[in-house]
DNA sequence: ATTTGCCATATCCAAAACATATGGATTTCG
DNA sequence: CGAAATCCATATGTTTTGGATATGGCAAAT
């Protein structure tokens, strides 16, 4: 039994007429009429009684009617699943981020419009470090990876979103720490402080930047502790061991005895916003994520 | 698209490797390519990705392969769902009775095993007049209907279940009334009393057996009042207004004012129990039912 | 560099699907 | 009541399709 006998038997049990379903069905009445026969042979179920003026179902007819349509109403969604699938617009995709990514607006807002712009996907989430995300894009249970850090691995690449200053977080009795909330410090105002930093072998493109921005400023920084999240370099702070650079957008976490202050001259250490995926030929699901993020990055207004 | 292609494509699926599910499915592997070719060019999507070593799903073909293993269940489902049909163990059937038929044990046995033998088959139960019922067996708004009197119509068979004795029922304050519960009576001693007879128009057969036996027992018996059911008479006999023969089933009905005596001597009338069903062919499940009401009556004991 | 393993292409043939012509049975109509 | 009409079934021929066989191309394994 095929699909097309489903489909010539449904025309004829619509019709009641062999002649009437053969012209909608677009071939003759004796083929179809063969076909009708082949079908209950194949069967051993008669379906039809013919008629002098037609034909009319029998109860095994009735009930086959029944299921013939709904297998092939079950085809038409096998058909339109796939393409949907293939267009991207039905799947699954998981979603890997820092513990500190979200603290961008834009992190929120990419994941938000995704699942609304494709209702269809199944989207995931996945916390964890840098290299934990890395390695599990590598071996294929993340999809892609929000990361705060440049990475090299193979077989990935990374898509920049964007770049947002840096700022200092000082702990509230440091002397620095007076002034206005607006108040500005130079990168130099900082030489001879206890810089706690995000661990170099964690992201070593942000640890890099801070070393390099500081060196250009004429001092080399007296690092007191490295820690394997940026989010936890802010618990250092506020027991006041010391200062951080960290992601502007951190300065949303506000947290008691903590206290950030812009920096002000040249060069500006910057943290960049990171996607990183498996290189080749992704899922179409990956390339709408993808092309969704570029997008949502070029329109965010600072 | 066709069966065979969605047959084909799950097998080449769960091997990811066209040359072995070609030797699954019976066949040699340039065809198999070539059926792989023709759906993924008819879909317009791409549901394998080809390897030196084989061949993996894209995610539209993962989509794809769960909705195709439905389809296949499906159409399976429907192919089973016409062989019981055409077989009777599934489907429906409308079961007709007059409202003194189930009083006879047999009915309700009847309905209860065909239910317990055919739980596929949906069994609707319609009391009714045998008048009412007959028209609509023909009418084809009922399969088959239990009455008790025979009748003849256009394009429909009789089948008889049984016969049972009919009994005296009297007024409790009758004078023949007296006696043992278990005292019988000759339908001579009936002769000069009224009678109340469920009406010939509504089922002549009982009527004129009635007739036939008190002339036979050599008397015209008074007729007081014709009702047009036999569980009619009963309400009358209770009045006071006369006595009436009922099938012996019915002195299961106790009732206020009326008492039951059993007829001695020859002959004795009886009440038949009928089952009517449409000439001709019938569907699979009226055969079925036929057939387990021939059984049940056969091995009915009395 | 060669071999192996796999899928794709080319060509041929038998089977299946369909077209056309015609037959048989029942109903409708004059 | 006989002829015509209407419908499905059968017979025969043609076209299309599915599958077999032979062979090629490419990437991975040795």
């Amino acid at each position: 039994m095929e699909l097309r006998h489903l489909r010539y038997f449904v025309a004829v049990a619509e019709e009641s007429h062999i002649t009437r379903a053969a012209e909608r069905l677009g071939l003759q009445q004796p083929p179809l009429s063969q076909q009708m026969k082949a079908l209950e042979r194949e069967l051993g179920v008669q379906l039809l009684r013919r008629r002098p003026r037609g034909v009319e179902l029998t109860a095994a007819g009735r009930s086959f009617l029944a299921d013939a349509r709904a297998v092939l109403a079950q085809a038409e969604h096998a058909v339109a699943g796939a393409r949907r699938t293939a267009r991207g617009e039905q799947g699954q995709i998981c979603i890997g981020f820092t513990s500190s990514a979200p603290f961008h607006p834009l992190v929120p807002r990419l994941i938000r419009t995704f699942r609304e712009t494709f209702p269809g996907v199944a989207a995931t989430l996945e916390e964890g470090g840098t290299l934990e995300l890395v390695d599990g894009v590598q071996r294929e249970t993340v999809d892609v990876a929000v990361v705060r850090t440049p990475v090299e691995a193979d077989g990935l690449v990374v898509h920049p979103l964007l770049a947002e200053p840096m700022v200092v977080a000082l702990p509230r009795a440091h002397g620095l720490a007076g002034g206005a909330a607006g108040a500005s410090l130079s990168l130099k105002a900082l030489a001879g402080e206890t810089f706690i930093l995000y661990r170099r072998r964690s992201g070593p493109g942000l640890y890099d930047a801070i070393i390099g921005a500081c060196r250009a400023a004429g001092f080399s920084p007296a690092v007191g502790q490295e820690v394997p999240r940026i989010v936890s370099t802010l618990n250092l702070v506020a027991a006041g061991l010391g200062l951080s650079l960290v992601p502007q957008s951190l300065a949303r976490m506000q947290m008691d005895g903590v206290v950030y202050r812009r920096l002000k001259g040249r060069p500006t250490p910057t943290a960049p916003l990171l996607l990183v995926a498996r290189r080749g030929d992704p899922s179409a699901t990956v390339r709408q994520f993808l092309s969704l993020a570029r997008k949502a990055a070029k329109s965010f207004a600072p």
